[in-house]
DNA sequence: CGTAAGATTGAATGGCCTCAAGGACAGTGG
DNA sequence: CCACTGTCCTTGAGGCCATTCAATCTTACG
C-alpha cells in the first residue's frame, strides 16, 4: 500500500481484488495462511514466488548498516508484493495482521509459466506498482506532517475502513514506529500529528489503533494543505 | 535513474546497456532523436511506445495542482523509462540533454508482441525499476541534504563521469532546480551544500554544471554520513 | 502488583526553508 | 563594442517545523 497523491489518482489504478472475481484465481491457487509477527521472507532470499495478499496485512521494509529504515509499503488484501529483481527479494516481508496469501510461483511472472491470464495479472500489478511508487514519491519528498499522516489515514480509511454512519472506523495493525518509518517521520512527530487531528475534532481514538474519522472532509483539507 | 543507497546497490542490479551488447537490439528497433527541450510524452498521453536511452538525458516529473513537483528520474543511457500504467503515461517526460532512444511498441511488454526477448528484456527492465525506487525510498525518507547532494553526484559520477586520471568529470545536464526537485529539497539547498563540498575540497567546479571529483572517498563519506 | 512495550507529551535544538538581494553568464539589439 | 535583459546560481538573515532527548502515561500480561 502506498499512499499516493490523491483519491482521484487511487480510483485510476484500481486494485486486482476488484477488478477481476476473487473466486476465478484464489481456488486454484494455493492459499498459505501466516500469523502475526511471521516472517515471509528476507532480504537476500531467493525469490521462489510471488505474494497476493487476500487478508491481513503485510509489511516491507529495508534496512540499512547504520539502522535507519525505511518501511516501503504495507500490503493489504487485493495487493501483490515480492516482486522479484534477480533471484533475490530485496527487501524484509514481515505480517502485522495475521493473513492469507495466494503464491505464485515467480516464474509465472518472468516466463509466462502457468496461464497467460495469470502472467498478465501479475505484469500489470507490477506496472501499477510502479506508478504508484512514482505517487508516493511526492508524499515522502513534498508534504508536510500533517499532510502525510491525514494523507495515510485516508488511505487506510478508504482501504480498510468500516462505515459507521457517514463516518469511518480504521482498526491500524501497525505500529506507530512502523507508521513513522513509512511517512519519513519519527515516531513522536507520528504521535503528535495525531493529536493534533484529534485537538481539531477531524478524528477520535478509541484506543492508540483503533481511529475513528469523524470529519472525513477535514482530513482531506489537511492532506492536501497548501 | 535513481539515487540508490550504496555502491553496492548499483552493482548488483546492471543496467541493460552493460548486460546487453547494444547492437544486438538497436540495430533493429526504430531510433529517435530529440533536441534538448523537447517533450517525449506528457502525463495523460496515449502510452504508445516505451523507450530505451542510447545517449542523452531524459527527466520524468510528476506536477501537482498547487504547482509542488517531483522529478521522478533521470534517465540516462542505458535506462527505460515510460513504462505505463493502464493505457496513458502518468509523468511527464521532457529532454534535458539531446539524446536518442529507442522506441519499443507497448505491447512488446504487456502481450509479448514481438521478440521474446525483447519482452523479457522490458519486464526485467520494469522489475529492476520497482527495486531501484524502492532504494530511492531511502534516500528522499531519511537522508540529509549533504548525503542527498553527494549520493547524488557520487551516482553522476558512477553513470556519465569521465576519468581524468584519479579524479572524475561530471557534466550535469540539468539544473539546480531539477536536481532540488529530485532530491525533495529546495534550489538554494543543493546549492548551498555543492559550495559546502567545494569548501570541504572534495569537488570543484569549472563551471556551474561541470564538476571535479576530487576526492571520491570523501565524497562517499558525505553520501553516508551517520 | 511489577514489568515491559508502546504511545504521548514537553522543552530545546538544529536543519532546511522562506524571503530577499546580488552575482555570473549568454543572448540580443543599439 | 557594450549596455540591456533574462535566466540561473549563489549567498545571507531569520523563522519554522521536525527532530532529539527525556519523562510520563497507558495497556497488556505474568
Amino acid at each position: 500500500m502506498y499512499v499516493t497523491l490523491s483519491n482521484a489518482a487511487t480510483d485510476a489504478y484500481p486494485r486486482a481484488a476488484t477488478d477481476i472475481p476473487r473466486q476465478s484465481f484464489s481456488s486454484a491457487r494455493p492459499v498459505r495462511r501466516f500469523a502475526t509477527g511471521a516472517c515471509v521472507f528476507r532480504e537476500g532470499d531467493d525469490a521462489s514466488h510471488i505474494y497476493e495478499v487476500q487478508s491481513g496485512t503485510l509489511r516491507l521494509t529495508r534496512v540499512l548498516e547504520n539502522g535507519r529504515r525505511q518501511v516501503i509499503a504495507f500490503a493489504l488484501p487485493g495487493d501483490i508484493v515480492g516482486f522479484p529483481n534477480g533471484d533475490q527479494h530485496h527487501t524484509d516481508c514481515d505480517v502485522i495482521g495475521s493473513c492469507e496469501v495466494v503464491l505464485h510461483r515467480r516464474e509465472a511472472l518472468e516466463n509466462g509459466e502457468g496461464s497467460p491470464e495469470t502472467h498478465r495479472r501479475l505484469l500489470m500489478a507490477a506496472l501499477r506498482e510502479i506508478s504508484a511508487m512514482q505517487d508516493h514519491f511526492m508524499m515522502l519528498a513534498r508534504k508536510s506532517a500533517l499532510e502525510k499522516v491525514a494523507s495515510f489515514l485516508l488511505v487506510m480509511s478508504d482501504r480498510i475502513g468500516t462505515r459507521q454512519g457517514d463516518k469511518s472506523m480504521i482498526e491500524l495493525q501497525m505500529k506507530r514506529a512502523d507508521i513513522a518509518d513509512f511517512l519519513g517521520l519519527t515516531i513522536e512527530t507520528v504521535s503528535r500529528t495525531i493529536t493534533q487531528l484529534r485537538n481539531s475534532g477531524i478524528i477520535s481514538l478509541v484506543s492508540a489503533n483503533s481511529i475513528i474519522v469523524l470529519d472525513a472532509k477535514g482530513l482531506a483539507d489537511a492532506s492536501e494543505a497548501a
